[in-house]
DNA sequence: AGTACAGATGTAGCAGGCTACATTTAACGG
DNA sequence: CCGTTAAATGTAGCCTGCTACATCTGTACT
């Protein structure tokens, strides 16, 4: 008959599904906790990443990289937040084909408090589980990352 | 110090995180091979939740909330589908304020070989998993989601 | 009837994701 | 030195998601 039988039950629907609505609900509550400090997830993960690369320079492409979000996604999100003032984008004096990225001052002193935000979040997603439990969970979704991730993209010792 | 330690590998990273980057491969990697239909994975769910129902009568927003979206986004996928003739989408005579959604016989003919795209990519996302790593893997997951759903939509008997 | 409210749908405008194509700069081969 | 190529960034335009506000319709209550 009719192979399409998919339920829209927790009970049956895809395990894709049920990832798809937890990431969209989790984005939905922590944007929304993040709105008074006029910042998204993704733009608190660029400030974030730029705050544990201090020492390092950090170019376009690192950040894209980091965040596996494709370069017009990344140029957005800079373009963004170099508009509100949190991050700078210069041209690389050693090389003129890069862009260096740099938080302002002004982000490094807002970014704790947003980080808090995320790290609630995040307790609340795992709340209840075990440490164990997180564990075996982290390792699944490892492993399913590790089933679709791109072939062309393997081993380097 | 510093205490947004948050390190971009694998081992560091937030659940959030991990959930994030498997839910975005998998969109990209099945939307890449939906492109040949002229489908994306969104509009998909949208056809396979009408096919389920082909019985009921089914407004916009039956729509809305089983793919638990906001109803401008389904307004969107409404339209596109009805662009290419997949949907119908007519005023329900019995209550001028619904919408009846309806699968055209194009999309009824087709449905089944776009099926399969999605039923290979979620078998490739589990691939080597032991059905009950399958079983705990969504037991958590649905725990996780349930720990983050809206608090304002709960308990009916 | 008339008004008021609630519910379903519609519109505007934005963020963040993408692909495809364009531009700029450096590196390399002849 | 010049041309080609490759890498990093930039632009255009689309889809999916959202909020806020607008419209339309039905119901309920005077």
């Amino acid at each position: 008959m009719n192979d399409c039988r998919q339920d829209f039950e927790p009970s049956e629907e895809p395990i894709a599904f049920k990832l798809k609505k937890i990431n969209e609900q989790y984005l939905r509550e922590l944007n929304n906790r993040l709105k008074k400090e006029d910042l998204t997830f993704s733009q608190l993960t660029v400030l974030t990443f730029l705050e544990h690369r201090l020492e390092e320079k950090t170019s376009l492409k690192d950040v894209c990289e980091a965040l596996h979000i494709a370069h017009p996604t990344g140029i957005g999100l800079i373009r963004r937040l170099s508009e509100k003032g949190l991050v700078e984008s210069r041209v690389d004096p050693d090389n003129r084909r890069f862009r260096i990225i740099t938080l302002s001052d002004q982000a490094r002193s807002m970014l704790h408090d947003s980080f808090r935000h995320r790290q609630r979040m995040d307790q609340r997603l795992t709340g209840g589980l075990t440490q164990e439990e997180t564990e075996t969970l982290k390792r699944l979704l490892d492993r399913m990352y590790d089933n679709i991730k791109d072939e062309t993209e393997e081993e380097q010792p």
